[in-house]
Order: structure tokens, then C-alpha cells, then sequence
DNA sequence: TGACATTGGATAGTATGGCTGTCCAATATT
DNA sequence: AATATTGGACAGCCATACTATCCAATGTCA
């Protein structure tokens, strides 16, 4: 397969496959010759999930080049697998973890799993709202969070436990990308209807 | 309150301040005179929105001002009003609402709204990740619904009723911005919970 | 009263990110 | 032999979100 056939296949434009070749978000071709080159499938599929990343997970170029990156190197342990995808998909704006929030954490006895990419996570998303002014009670952290492990048991399927690394890590990461505007839709959708459930009788 | 003692009490720097003002986040100043201008309260509150919405929310400067031109002029009914805090928060990429997904929406039960601002994101999230080779079945997102059923359940509060327009528009949105990289951390933290518990025995 | 800093307002410049376009010699293809 | 395409290098472009400069008018303080 040459570029110009990954371009029809991918609908993404010669110059920019040259792009992400660049940016070393695309293995080069198979080389035959100093002007031609050979991309296959993996190719096709690597490009889709750039483009997914990008599209519908709003990833930074680093942040992609991280993501295949990992892929092309995937830690051994399933538990460091899921860390890593959780790693990048983290929120651009994070700083600092900060020290007081990580042990309400823990003593609300969520699993912290020693400073792992989502607690570290979570823990910035508190601290962030609270400095807002928007300050999440103990019991609306607990019962938010049996609500997403029922959304998480979907998440974590036996399958996984059958497929190479690299695979699992790919599953994790696009399925937290495709999966998350899905959640966060269905939380807008369930406000509406609760909204119209509670406010409709006695409000015009 | 002086442009320079707005910047103080913010952290945002005069420039961006005056960036702001001309890009209409901001209401101008009570003038006093030609070169002297009035802040008060309300305006440290919008510039903390504003702050807010761009560093948590990832919004751009365009969809901010959506934002205070509907603080400015809030629907008066309370179901039209959740719908616009819904339309304002929509991802950037939301391309037409494909017609068969809608209907597969409306045949689960999930409360459609007449093509609501939620209904319609659910949409699109819906066949963005069947478009990427990930269809989510009518089980899983039954089952999705119920929790973020139970999430929303705290979203939507009584006092709601008793708040001006322009507040409870404030509360809804500012809630979800800070709110959703909550609830989409402790997925993660559920995830690896989870995990750990099923795979953990039996692999490294 | 006069030196000096600050203000609002207008305008121009900058940094970054994510592409896009142009050029080239070396091949393939016809 | 004529034409098209390729890989590779490199420069240019456009949008976004600021940031900096300039200005005359004004307030502040000695």
C-alpha cells in the first residue's frame, strides 16, 4: 500500500500522514527503493486511532505521540497496563497532586493504589473544584462512586485477560475516549429527565 | 474597584483582563470619567467563571461567550434553562445528529426531551464510537443510565427551584465543568479497582 | 502646582498547535 | 520518452489565546 492508497483509506491528507510520520505518531513504511515505501493495515488502523484520539478525545500531538509510544512498548503487569492508559489520558490542566485531598481518599475507602494515575486524577479534579467553590461532600463522593463501578463493570471484561499487552492497552485507551462523551451525555440525559421529574408540576 | 485591584483580586493579568472586555466575557466598568472605570463583586465573580470554564472545562473563548450571553438573558423556564447550560457544554465536534441512533434512544426508554441538547450529544457519542469500531450495546447502556441516574440524583437539587434564572443557569453549568473530571476520574479509579480484583490472583 | 503613575481605549505583535504547500531528485508507469 | 508519483526536507499558513505598546486624560501625592 502506498501513501496516497493509506490517504483514500484513512480520508486523512498526504501532507498530513507526512506530518504524523514526522511527529513520529506513524512507523515509516516498509522501504522498497529510495521513493517508494509499503504501508499495510496496521498502518490503517494506527491512523484511525490518531485520529480518534484526536477527534473525539481532544489529544494534544505529545499527548498522541505518548499513546503509541506506550502502545509500541507496553508494560508486562496488567495493573501497570491500565495505570499507563489512564496516564494519558489525564487532564491537560493538572498540576500538583496535592497532599490533603489524597487522604480524604483514602480514608473514604476508595482504593488509592498508591498514587495511581486516577486517584492522582481524582485528586486534582477535587482540589480543582473545591478551589472553584465547589466544595463535594463525603456521601456524594461515595455514592458517585458505587455509580461509576456499576459503569466500570462494562469497562473491565474477561476478555482482557486473553489479550497481548499491546491489544488490552489499546482497548483501555480508546474505550475510555469513545466511552467517556457516552457517560457524560447519559449524566445530562438522566439530569433532564430527574429536572422535568422534580421542577415540571409546579414550574411552567 | 480599579481594573489593577480586579487583576489583583483575580491573578489575571490587566492585558488579559482588557482582552476579556473586548472580547464581550466581560461587562465594562461603571465609567467614571475617561479614564477611570468602576469593577465590583460581580465582576471577579465572571472573571472567575471565565477562568473556570477555559482551565477545567476546556472551553474556547467563542463558546464562553455563549455562556454569559445566556447569564445574561436566561431562559425562563426551568426545563429550557437546563437545556441551554446542556447545549453550551457540548463537545466541540459534533458534527449533524444522525438520525438512527435517536430513534434506538427513544425505543430504550431513555427519555428523548424532544431532541434535547443531551439527547442529541448522546447521539453523537453514540455513533462517533460505533464509527470507530466500538458499538455499545442497548444492555450496557441501560445499564449506564441507571448509574448516571443515581449520580445525576445530585446534581439536581430542590433549591434549584428557589434561585433566579441567571443562578440556577450559573450552578449548572459551573456544576458540570467541575464535576464531570470527578465523575470520569472515579470510573478510572473504579476501573483499576476492578481490575486488580479480577485479574490480580491470578497474573503478575 | 507640578511630577509621576495609572487608567481606558485602540492597535499591533507573539507563541503555540496543527496542519498545508512547495520543491526536489529518484523512480514507476505507460 | 513522457508523465505521474513518491519520499523527504522545509517553509508557510491559519486559528486561538493571549501580551505588549502607545496614547491622551486623569488622579495622586509632595
Amino acid at each position: 500500500m502506498r501513501i496516497s492508497e493509506l490517504a483514500d483509506a484513512t480520508g486523512v491528507s498526504i501532507p498530513t500522514l507526512k506530518y504524523y510520520l514526522r511527529e513520529g505518531l506513524l512507523h515509516p513504511g516498509r522501504s522498497q527503493g529510495p521513493t517508494r515505501a509499503d504501508y499495510d493495515d496496521a498502518h490503517v488502523e494506527r491512523v484511525r486511532l490518531v485520529r480518534t484520539l484526536i477527534d473525539v478525545g481532544r489529544l494534544s500531538i505529545d499527548r498522541v505521540r505518548e499513546v503509541v509510544t506506550a502502545l509500541d512498548l507496553p508494560p508486562e503487569s496488567r495493573h501497570l497496563l491500565l495505570g499507563t492508559a489512564h496516564d494519558v489520558l489525564r487532564q491537560p490542566s493538572g498540576g500538583p497532586p496535592p497532599d490533603g485531598v489524597i487522604a480524604r481518599i483514602t480514608a473514604l475507602g476508595l482504593p488509592d493504589c498508591a498514587g495511581s494515575p486516577a486517584s492522582t486524577q481524582l485528586a486534582q479534579a477535587l482540589s480543582a473544584a473545591e478551589r472553584a467553590g465547589w466544595p463535594i461532600s463525603d456521601a456524594t463522593l461515595t455514592s458517585w462512586y458505587a455509580a461509576m463501578t456499576r459503569v466500570a463493570d462494562a469497562d473491565v471484561v474477561p476478555e482482557l485477560a486473553a489479550m497481548s499487552p499491546a491489544d488490552a492497552l489499546h482497548h483501555a485507551i480508546i474505550g475510555n475516549v469513545l466511552t467517556d462523551p457516552v457517560v457524560i451525555a447519559l449524566r445530562r440525559v438522566a439530569q433532564e429527565a430527574l429536572s422535568a421529574q422534580r421542577f415540571e408540576a409546579r414550574d411552567s
